[in-house]
RNA sequence: GCCCUCGUAGCUCAGGGGAUAGAGCGUCGGCCUCCGGAGCCGUAGGCGCAGGUUCGAAUCCUGCCGAGGGCGCCA
């Protein structure tokens, strides 16, 4: 049921046990994919060298156990101790067997399961979505897929910025144009405007500054009237983000909204339990914290500023309250933060302070799970040709757009608003893709040429070889749950590649999941997409003359179809039946 | 100045202790009485530099070079 690979692990590391004497538990098989074999297993060089032997006689010793039999149709000692494995194919069919009798498709359940809280996604409130915000919404979006997918319990915090100074401006602007207007403009135009108008205003008029601090007073203080117009941006702006999200396919709804603001009756909290234990102190003025390894530019410990010298509470205030919230109130044992990069510094400090205060403690994990930036053409930050950033909504409706064109071109016959629904799955589909295809750690090149592209590594190639597989059925008029019982057989080498790389859907989910790490899954997928074009290229499927082999390739063309809308489903991208 | 991340083929990217470093695009050369040619097969071409650890290093450590980012009251 799971990865041959992994299966094949376990047997060798009681063979090891057997052949060292070492606890299984203390060893390491070793097992990779090898060009030379179906698997290799490296494992005995490291254990040679703790039982002081030679590695192949170590080696030797394993297979000589014969506990691979099973699952193996020849077991190699090659070069310096290397376990060359080859799996028998009626071994290999049976898990393929398996593995499409499951709708889990094979994948094993977490041995774990955890309550999760994934962090992403937050835009502010009063600004347009650009394309920042991209690769926090997609790898949050595919995480929480992936989580779920494994067992585990997951609960969405998008922490929009919802609160601070600047809405003492935007709420004085807003009085000023009128709430009706307002809302015309928020709604018709765009968010940008606004907030452009209301800072122009502010760095011109002192009398409109002076205003906007009064409101930024009365709003924390919790004047009603104030707070009602803050909800009016607030919805006003949800509105635009929930667009967004809808077109993204996302998941987050506004059941998942926890902003800034939801945290403002727990800052003096934080300042309170952290001067119970004795960890804030003063500093110019400021309460701080100093977490131990922390240095600013001259070397001196570096604080982490809890409340500034005019009593203001920053950002580092709300991410302890976050802390807290998240482990007390919602038994969070994992909290993943899909921040960028830049942020490194900044998170460490408040998990720290936190370790500090025993707010974070084992088995609770926080990790921040931090990605690089979006290039242009240029190398340099994406913008728009005019220089300005990238608003999402633009930058969907183009990919759209392009794949539509696309599809049209195409399929000449297609109706009209087929293409348009598969031109929609397609762009969209292609930017997500391009984002988490490459290492999140990674800065990216915008580049819609590449990522529209129906060759190379794009959700085109992939729903491509998708929607061929459906044809296929369509054409031979079988039902696709037919094939599903059938144990197939793997006599060509192609068919052979095909069944050990759908099997290995297994182990990438978790390998994906260890490092939070979607463009792992992305290369499986491609590697998939190319192992099943290899077999459809050597291994006539419906044609005339290969009736035997027929039913048996069928199941491999189902499980493969069904393997890769699975995966792009846990990436958050449709794969659509005909395109 | 200190810290973090990154540096792999002409370009875009995988690979993060195991044998001969992979793929896509592009190059060049093949394959059409083809189950969707939006395809397939082949070709040349590379681990920034220098040390170290190891039986074994693109991978781990140190230094250097180059790029980006962070470094007390913005979030």
């Amino acid at each position: 049921m799971a990865d041959p690979l992994f299966t094949v692990a376990a047997t060798l590391r009681a063979a090891f046990a057997q052949a060292t004497g070492l606890p299984a538990d203390s060893i390491d098989p070793v097992v990779r994919p090898s060009d030379r074999a179906d698997a290799q297993a490296n494992g005995a060089l490291a254990l040679a060298k703790q039982v002081g032997k030679n590695p192949r006689d170590v080696a030797a010793a394993a297979v000589a156990t014969g506990l691979l039999a099973d699952s193996c149709s020849s077991v190699e000692v090659a070069g310096p101790g290397f376990i060359n494995l080859t799996f028998k194919p009626a071994f290999l069919a049976t898990q393929l067997a398996e593995a499409a009798s499951d709708p889990r498709l094979g994948v094993r359940s977490a041995t774990q399961q955890r309550n999760v809280v994934i962090d992403y996604s937050h835009p502010n409130v009063a600004k347009e979505m650009h394309v920042g915000h991209l690769r926090t919404t997609m790898i949050g979006d595919s995480l929480v897929r992936l989580l779920r997918f494994v067992g585990h319990r997951t609960i969405l915090e998008n922490h929009i910025g919802d609160w601070g100074r600047q809405f003492g401006m935007l709420i004085e602007h807003l009085l000023d144009i009128g709430e009706t207007e307002a809302a015309h403009e928020l709604s018709v135009s765009d968010l940008n405007t606004f907030y452009r108008e209301a800072s122009a205003k502010f760095e011109a008029s002192e009398s409109f500054k002076d205003r906007a601090r009064q409101r930024v007073v009365e709003l924390q203080s919790g004047d009603a009237e104030t707070l009602r117009l803050w909800r009016l941006l607030v919805d006003e702006s949800m509105r635009s983000f929930n667009e967004v999200y809808a077109r993204l396919g996302v998941l987050l709804t506004n059941d998942d909204l926890m902003g800034e603001s939801a945290y403002n009756d727990m800052l003096p909290i934080v300042i309170d339990r952290l001067r119970d234990q004795g960890l804030l102190v003063e500093s110019q003025g400021a309460e701080v914290v100093f977490p131990e390894g922390f240095l600013n530019r001259e070397g001196e410990p570096l604080p982490l500023i809890v409340r500034n010298s005019v009593g203001g509470f920053g950002y580092a205030a709300t991410d302890l309250a976050c802390v807290i919230d998240r482990v007390e109130r919602l038994h969070a044992d994992l909290m993943l933060y899909v921040v960028g990069a830049p942020q490194a510094q900044h998170l460490s400090m408040v998990f720290a302070v936190a370790q500090m205060a025993g707010w974070l403690a084992p088995p609770v994990e926080a990790i921040h799970v931090p990605f690089g930036n979006v290039l242009g053409e240029d190398r340099k930050m994406f913008k728009s040709r005019s220089g300005e950033t990238v608003k999402l909504s633009n930058l969907l409706d183009e990919a759209v757009e392009r794949a539509t064109a696309s599809v049209r071109e195409k399929n000449h016959e297609m109706s009209a608003d087929e293409q348009a629904e598969v031109g929609r799955m397609v762009g969209i589909g292609a930017v997500k893709y391009a984002d988490l295809s490459t290492d999140r750690i990674k800065d990216y090149a915008f580049d819609w040429e590449r990522m529209l592209s129906f060759d190379g590594n794009t959700a085109p190639y992939l729903q491509y070889a998708h929607a061929r597989i459906c044809s296929i059925f369509r054409r031979a008029q079988i039902e696709r749950a037919s094939v599903r019982a059938i144990v197939p057989t793997l006599a060509e080498p192609q068919e052979r590649a095909l069944a050990l790389t759908l099997l290995q859907f297994d182990s990438t989910v978790h390998d994906t999941l260890d490092k939070y790490s979607p463009h792992r899954l992305c290369t499986y997928l491609f590697e998939l997409a190319q192992a099943f074009t290899a077999f459809y290229e050597a291994c006539p499927v419906l044609k005339d003359g290969f009736e035997d082999t027929r039913e048996s390739r069928l199941a491999l063309c189902d499980l493969t179809a069904r393997t890769l809308q699975q995966g792009l489903a846990l990436l958050g991208i449709e794969a659509p039946e005909r395109m």
